[in-house]
DNA sequence: TACTATTGGTCTATATATAGTTCATTAATG
DNA sequence: CATTAATGAACTATATATAGACCAATAGTA
């Protein structure tokens, strides 16, 4: 974090993670899930799973996903067979976009 | 990680967070953007921003996110308010949930 | 074709996320 | 009301994510 480190990410991707965070705890108490058994059962600690639903941002999207899943919350609304063909689609999308951006050339006059 | 560890999470999550990236990836050279650029707003490294469009699973939800709305993905497909508003939502379906959940009283006789 | 920005990969040092405890408090249930 | 599972909140040691270089290969432009 090189930038303003005071607060972090910005304000739109606090709100995000905490509302995914706010998703998942009312999902897992909904299936009467306790803590432990749900952190078990996505193979994490009960801290992290306590830090996932809190919107702590700093918590590594695989567990975020797993956990999500495991509560019954789709972030794709989608099951596996159709977020695979999503991503063929994506793949071949950017197949054709450019491999690599090149930047509007600077206008190198460097004028002044 | 106390599961399995040989291979991390579920195909979902791997799946899903693959889709992620390969999302931004695209969205990202759709809009002319530079790895370095793109990094440079999020207040990132460059070396993470490849991690997060490859999809690696141990990003932190907060990069992925912050990198998703630069490059224009949206994740709840809402902004800043709408969000909020689902926040308030959440908290509020949370809050007539029980404070905890109480496992079935494991039929305690243990008889036999 | 030549030039060079962009990208992908590797490596190291540092920061920090995570697991795994412990303890106190809360709140379901009988 | 009493019991005790469930939760929240510390704390520490370890694993690892991250930044920040570096270099080589690629691929847009002119």
């Amino acid at each position: 974090m090189s930038k303003s480190s005071t607060h972090g990410y910005s304000r739109y991707s606090r709100t995000a993670a905490g509302l995914l965070g706010k998703l998942i705890r009312a999902a897992r108490k909904k299936r009467r899930l306790t803590a432990q058994e749900t952190a078990d059962r996505a193979g994490i600690s009960r801290g992290l799973l306590q830090r996932i639903e809190k919107g702590d941002p700093k918590c590594g999207i695989g567990a975020v996903f797993e956990v999500a899943t495991i509560v019954g919350v789709q972030l794709f609304d989608a099951d596996e067979a159709t977020l695979a063909g999503h991503t063929r689609q994506a793949e071949h999308h950017l197949a054709l976009l450019p491999k690599s951006v090149r930047r509007s050339p600077r206008t190198v006059t460097d004028d002044f």
